[in-house]
RNA sequence: GGUGGGGUUCCCGAGUGGCCAAAGGGAACAGACUGUAAAUCUGUCGGCGUCAGCCUUCGGAGGUUCAAAUCCUCCCCCCACCA
């Protein structure tokens, strides 16, 4: 199948600017295309994974995808679905930022593809760029009032409160040359991204017309939402970044398990590779016996193995399975195993003569915001100690309360855990 | 520059001298029910606390008062209309 099609059927395809050519160009192996990435954080997030796997679905398919980073451009701001203004960072952390994103670029990529990543920056071919050649060769092409037609700029002039600066109204000129340049270089003709980067997309592809270059085309995903209208992507705790660093693969594996019955079909076509009647199976298997939530394990499953391996999924499981499990009782389980479930759980370790108040060790933990809060949990039942719930909040742990005379495991709500190890 | 309207606890938004840690809604957290889902119901929702109370908060700085988010003065910021 034509790897447009796939993408049609998976829900990919927002908006296409010509879609029989696009299907056209996309039939023949070897095509390139690009996606562009600001660096504006350390890690990539769950909201960049649909334009992120669409280049490696790509490459699966026998293409030559690109993966931009946007060194110059993530100096300027991309307006697009912004309100307001943004604050510049400085360059040295941007630069920071794209290398480590780089990196993930690449570890995605051999671990969806086999193959490293092609990664391009456009801060090499923006940097020596004068701004006399900018306005020359690439503003010409660009007329204001088109400009101020797109919606990232329409909706921020419509805004008494913020406007748009000048330079953020050039990111679409930018963005265009970016595109430009890959069409010349590299023959690249189709760039993709989320639906918010039409417009700037768009730029890329009349720059090119203009410059009496190949035609180029435009593709936009659709914008991930929750079907309770919640934004997709964050948890309670934020973001949910790719970098186990950030985020720990348990976190990530539980972001996606805890999906809405109504969220997880879509998300699987998404989220993963999974052909459209294993897919279809799983919705069956869903409606028959939603309980066993099936669907929502392939998610969590396959989410988690692209992008933090197959040996950490399994710990992953491993930790699901002691703490989330049929029979599981963590006082049968011995110390090692606990710590390797709980390996991301947030740890303390105090002097077993030193021991605080339960409340204060909450706190510790991080799992509750404060001891007055930590006490309200208490009452409402909320805590935990090595499973067995605990109303009283002044109840000091003995010796036999620490697992194989190691850890004490505390867990606050349903699925807040934290671990408390006895210092020698 | 002129005139008018505003800045309240995470967000929206009431409150115009004591009954205000401040209505209501949203978000969030927790409990019940479940399936580590949704919906629903219940509770919590500034901090500390031996739950009596203490401390901090209503743009900022002063002042009046026994007592201020509420009154006065100055300052900062935002919005609307006019120039």
């Amino acid at each position: 199948m034509n790897i447009y099609d796939e993408l049609k059927w998976r829900g990919l395809v927002n908006q296409v600017s010509d879609e029989d050519k696009v299907r056209e160009y996309l039939a023949t192996p070897g095509r390139v295309m690009y996606c562009g990435f600001d660096p504006t954080a350390e890690s990539l997030h769950v909201g960049n994974l649909v334009p992120l796997l669409c280049l490696a679905r790509m490459r699966r398919a026998g293409h030559k995808p690109l993966f931009l980073l946007g060194g110059a451009t993530g100096l300027i701001g991309d307006p697009s679905g912004k309100d307001k203004e943004r604050e510049f960072s400085n360059q040295e952390r941007i630069f920071a930022q794209a290398d480590k994103i780089a990196a993930q670029a690449d570890d995605f990529f051999r671990k969806t593809t086999g193959l490293p990543a092609e990664v391009v920056n456009n801060y090499d071919w923006t940097r020596d760029l004068t701004a006399i050649e900018l306005l020359r060769e690439v503003g010409k092409h660009f007329t204001i009032n088109w400009m101020l037609a797109k919606d990232s700029v329409k909706n921020r002039i419509v805004r008494e409160d913020s406007g748009i600066s000048y330079t953020e109204f050039s990111y679409m000129i930018l963005q265009g040359y970016d595109f430009y340049r890959l069409s010349v270089d590299r023959d690249c003709r189709l760039q993709i991204g989320g639906s918010d980067q039409w417009g700037n997309i768009t730029a890329g592809c009349e720059l090119i017309r203009r410059k009496g270059g190949n035609e180029a085309f435009a593709l936009t995903f659709p914008l991930i939402t929750t079907a309770s209208g919640k934004k997709f992507g964050k948890s309670e705790k934020g973001a949910i970044f790719l970098s186990p660093e950030k985020t720990s693969p348990y976190a990530f594996y539980q972001f996606w398990i805890n999906t809405d019955d109504s969220d997880v079909i879509r998300f699987l076509m998404y989220f993963t590779f999974l052909k459209l009647e294993d897919i279809q199976s799983l919705e069956r298997e869903l409606a028959e016996a939603p309980h066993l939530r099936v669907a929502q394990r392939r998610l969590a499953e396959e989410t988690t193995r692209m992008i933090h391996g197959q040996a950490e999924l399994d710990k992953v499981l491993a930790a699901t399975a002691a703490l989330f499990g049929k029979d599981a009782d963590l006082r049968d389980l011995d110390a090692d195993t606990l710590a390797a479930a709980l390996e991301s759980a947030p740890t303390k370790a105090y002097p077993a003569s030193d021991l605080p108040d339960l409340p204060q060790i909450l706190v510790d933990l991080g799992l509750c915001p404060s001891k007055g809060q930590a006490r309200k949990d208490f009452a409402a039942g909320a805590v935990s100690v090595n499973g067995q719930r605990l109303s009283d909040p002044a109840y000091m742990p003995v010796a036999g309360d620490f697992i194989g005379g190691q850890l004490m495991v505390l867990r606050k709500g349903k699925k807040n855990y934290g671990v408390v190890r006895q210092q020698a």
